[in-house]
DNA sequence: CCTCCACCGGAACGTGAGGAGT
DNA sequence: ACTCCTCACGTTCCGGTGGAGG
């Protein structure tokens, strides 16, 4: 007599004690009341922003500081605010939070213009007008009399994609309006980005900056203790759990959304076990969790092309392990032979190029240009994926190439 | 000091899909 | 039906270049 595969499964698990009492508090969505070690540059924000309460346009700001500093959570939390009491005085005042990273949102300049006309209730095809078009209606939709600040997130992503003619228009858009004053917030994690800017946007943009320091370990000690208390249960994590997560995440530029999600899928890894308490080891195991998936999601969505591409890496590492440095010229022969057997028509070496820099963007290898002086110049390039995690990298590249 | 390799990376252009407006 | 958009993904063409070795 066979059991019942899920004989009392959910019950059980209904009746086994979770270790979290809130697990969104450990969520990168979530806002926390508190902005812990960012008064300063929230209060920054608020003196820079707060003309807009006098109906004055406020100067256009620029964030920039590394991934988890906190930028986009202190500037989300200070519009928020801003027009709260904007609403409550009844002062025409709009503030704008866009993600200019969200594939087929913001990333292209009629995308980013069409996704802010629609904020302001024009209704706008996702495709088909030309992009003067979408301003018209854009410009049409905003101009009353009102402040409006746009925060755009991300904004380095948006124009290595789409180039710095937006944010030209945008910072320009003032002089086309009679009513409304519009300024911008710039956010970006790449410190180097405004430096290759243009000119014009650079000053019009800047005209006030803050920059975002990383947290030190005490800090996000403090940070991820504050957190823990609202997501787990008293008493469930182990000494040092949190001075752990802490350091591991300083080690890495003092990213504190990594360190809470370290936390998060630690305490997720003790509960799946029955585990009692979360301790060191389940932090281990989370982070080379994280690390796996990581990179599993990122190549399962992969184009074929770049799939073969990065499959002709790992096949040259499982050959060679030995052999680190691979060059372009070597990756693109073996590259050739993939396409061969996985019946794909094999691209340009140009094309195959810009592949490769792209994967170095997702950190699936690492490649710099160097020189080998007579015997040319060329990228040196290194598989970034953990030997860990090559066997099943590579199983699933075969399968989804369909080799063998 | 000069040369010259093996690429890099910018620019212009082509194709084909998804869609608007007339 | 026809012309005109954007946009992803490629190709072709080509000038540019750091440094080992003559």
């Amino acid at each position: 007599m066979p059991k019942e595969p899920l004989s009392g499964f959910f019950e059980s698990f209904l009746r086994k004690d979770s270790l979290f009492v809130n697990k969104r508090a450990l969520q990168a969505s979530y806002m926390p009341e508190e902005v812990p070690h960012r008064e300063e540059q929230i209060k920054e924000i608020a003196l820079i922003l707060a003309p807009a309460l006098r109906l004055e346009r406020p100067s256009n700001l620029f964030i920039y500081g590394r991934t988890g500093s906190g930028k986009t959570l202190s500037a989300r939390k200070t519009t928020e605010r801003l027009a709260k009491v904007a609403l409550q005085s009844e002062l025409p005042v709009r503030t704008v939070y866009v993600n200019c990273k969200l594939k087929g949102i913001a990333d292209t300049e009629y995308r980013l213009i069409a996704h802010l006309a629609r904020e302001f209730g024009k209704a706008i095809p996702a495709t088909g007008l030309p992009t003067d078009e979408v301003y018209r209606s854009f410009l049409e939709g905003i101009d009353t009399k009102q402040v409006v600040i746009f925060v755009l997130d991300e904004i380095d992503q948006l124009v290595k994609k789409a180039g710095d003619e937006i944010l030209y228009n945008l910072t320009r858009i003032n002089e086309e309006l009679k009513h409304c004053q519009v300024s911008i917030v710039g956010i970006s994690n790449d410190l180097q980005f405004v430096t290759n800017l243009d000119p014009r946007v650079k000053s019009s943009l800047s005209e006030e900056e803050i920059v975002f320091p990383p947290y030190n370990a005490l800090q996000l000690q403090g940070i991820l203790k504050s957190r823990a208390k609202l997501a787990f249960k008293e008493g469930v994590l182990s000494e040092g759990v949190i001075e752990k997560c802490a350091a591991y995440a300083a080690r890495d530029h003092g990213d504190a959304r990594k360190a809470l999600e370290l936390l998060r899928v630690a305490g997720e890894l003790a509960e799946r076990e029955g585990s009692k308490k979360v301790n060191l080891e389940h932090l281990d195991k989370a982070e080379d969790k994280i690390d796996r998936d990581r990179i599993i999601d990122i190549v399962n969505v992969q184009p074929k092309q770049f799939q073969a591409v990065l499959y002709s890496a790992v096949l040259i590492k499982i050959k060679e392990p030995k052999k680190e440095i691979i060059f372009t010229g070597e990756l693109y022969n073996y590259y050739k032979d993939i396409c061969k057997k996985s019946r794909l028509r094999p691209l340009t070496q140009r094309r195959v190029s810009d592949v490769i820099t792209e994967l170095d963007s997702l950190s699936l290898v690492s490649a710099r240009i160097i020189s080998k002086g007579r015997y040319g110049r060329t990228r040196e390039i290194i598989l970034s994926i953990p030997d860990s995690s090559i066997p099943v990298v590579k199983k699933m590249l075969e399968e989804s190439l369909s080799i063998r």
